[in-house]
DNA sequence: GTGCGGTGTGTGTCTGGCTG
DNA sequence: CAGCCAGACACACACCGCAC
């Protein structure tokens, strides 16, 4: 408001000195002056507007200025006339800025036109014959046991490495993208043969190396794993660099789970129960650093973020659901752990605390992939002290008698599980188990056992309907 | 010094076109 | 039709400048 109003001020003053200037060319041969005649009442005639500033009183004037500039049409083309100013302006930078970015653009275009004749001129076509996917083979494991892989592709330095590396070999140069999809198509292929070996349908021939089956299985194998009737009549070439290459990372949906895989398990609580396998006895006998394989496969997971894709490169998702499994190892483990802690002394820095600490504060800034790499690491280590503590728990209570079933079940009535109720009916399902005997035995109160057997019930029927 | 937003880079997934 | 390839898309992280 106050802007408008010294605009208007700004217009009056204009206009009083325009007026002024023509009351003075009129009133040129005469005396007194403009003002003066102003000031006695005279009325002049002159060109442009005429107001007249009674006893030095000037708002009153300057209304009436406005009122007559407004009704003439003076103010209108004052207006326009600072408008078409300031449209100049405007009009000059904005065609600047479009100039900018036509020149920009082309400059662009130009560019890409000149990469991609420079790589046509530089690039050979990517030609996979048998030789050359060896030698990238060899390249690639090279790179990966020289730590140049992070997360499940090969990292700048490492696809530089192969460039240079397979230029010297073969002579040819290969791109970036061409090595990085012949990995992709590597890492397909073998995920698909390992696959096979897991199968039930086909039979091996060690003579020839070969899985073996009717067309019919290989046509339905297909179907489910795209690209799999490959190995029908040939085996897989370079296994142990692809071993190397992808063994620790390979991603068969029932076994693994690869956190860049951008598939998600769809029931999170599900899969980390997997993932630390408490249900699979005879697997986490066996100490098998990976789960064996589930009764869920892996499925995309529903999203509902507006239609985007789970990225869950290092993300979000991934810290959540370490955390969570943290979490769920350091319920089954801190029980046995305190009698560990009881008779040995701790390395500093790898207590679970310490390790826990991991998921507060700030992110670690490391990619992704090197992010899990860490902490997948630490939870193996988390993992053999849980294996180590849980066996000398186990050589324990292989000394003290109350392991049996029966003492088992008077301690599931003691704490309140009465037959007929779930928990007592999870504990007639669960209990047939040595492992799940002895887990409930490290439990010290009766609230904590019927807690767990509320929990295993739980987690069991929520399994089922996964 | 700290927090925030913008920008660039690296990484991973997916899709569709081209070719033999 | 399978294999190869390019490119779009999305996300995380690092870095930088700026305001407070």
């Amino acid at each position: 408001m106050q802007a408008v109003a010294r605009a208007a001020r700004g217009l009056a003053a204009a206009a009083v000195a325009r007026a002024a200037r023509g009351l003075a060319a009129a009133a040129a041969a005469a005396r007194p002056s403009v003002m003066e005649a102003g000031h006695s009442g005279q009325v002049q005639q002159a060109r442009g507007i005429v107001v007249q500033v009674r006893d030095g009183n000037l708002e009153p004037a300057l209304s009436i200025m406005e009122r007559k500039m407004r009704s003439s049409g003076t103010e209108r083309l004052i207006r326009a006339h600072t408008l078409l100013d300031i449209k100049d302006s405007e009009n000059r930078l904005l065609a600047l800025k479009e100039l900018m970015q036509r020149v920009r653009s082309q400059e662009l275009m130009l560019r890409k036109i000149v990469i991609k004749q420079i790589r046509t001129m530089e690039e050979d076509n990517a030609d996979w014959c048998d030789e050359n996917v060896k030698i990238a083979c060899e390249i690639f494991a090279e790179e990966v046991r020289a730590k140049n892989r992070s997360g499940s592709h090969l990292n700048k330095l490492g696809y530089n490495n192969v460039m240079v590396k397979f230029k010297e070999r073969t002579g040819k140069t290969y791109s970036e993208l061409q090595f990085k999809n012949k990995w992709d198509k590597l890492k397909k292929d073998y995920s698909n043969w390992k696959q096979l070996g897991k199968e039930t349908g086909c039979g091996w021939d060690p003579n020839k190396k070969l899985y073996v089956a009717p067309d019919w299985w290989w046509e339905k194998a297909n179907i489910q794993f795209k690209g799999i009737s490959k190995f029908k009549d040939k085996s897989l070439q370079n296994a142990e660099e692809l071993s190397v290459m992808f063994e620790d990372l390979r991603n068969t949906g029932d076994d693994h789970w690869v956190p860049t895989s951008g598939e998600l398990p769809q029931d999170t609580e599900a899969q980390i129960h997997d993932a630390i396998n408490i249900e699979d006895e005879n697997a986490s006998d066996c100490g098998e650093d990976t789960p064996s394989s589930s009764t869920s496969k892996r499925r995309r997971v529903v999203v509902t973020d507006k239609g985007k894709k789970p990225k869950t490169t290092g993300g979000q998702w991934m810290q959540d659901q370490m955390s969570k499994l943290f979490e769920l190892n350091k319920q089954t483990t801190t029980s046995c752990e305190s009698m560990v802690l009881a008779r040995t002394q701790e390395t500093p820095g790898s207590s679970i605390k310490d390790v826990m600490q991991l998921d507060k504060g700030k992110k670690p800034k490391t990619t992704g992939g090197q992010w899990m790499q860490d902490q997948m690491s630490k939870l193996v280590e988390l993992n053999k002290q849980t294996t180590s503590c849980e066996s000398m728990f186990l050589a324990r209570t292989q000394e003290t008698p109350g392991s049996s079933i029966k003492d088992v079940m008077q301690l599931v009535k003691a704490c309140g599980a009465i037959a007929g109720s779930k928990e007592h009916f999870i504990a007639t399902q669960v209990f047939t188990k040595k492992n799940e005997r002895e887990m409930f035995l490290t439990l010290d109160t009766p609230e904590e056992r019927f807690q767990w057997l509320s929990m295993k019930y739980e987690w069991m029927t929520m399994n089922k309907k996964g």
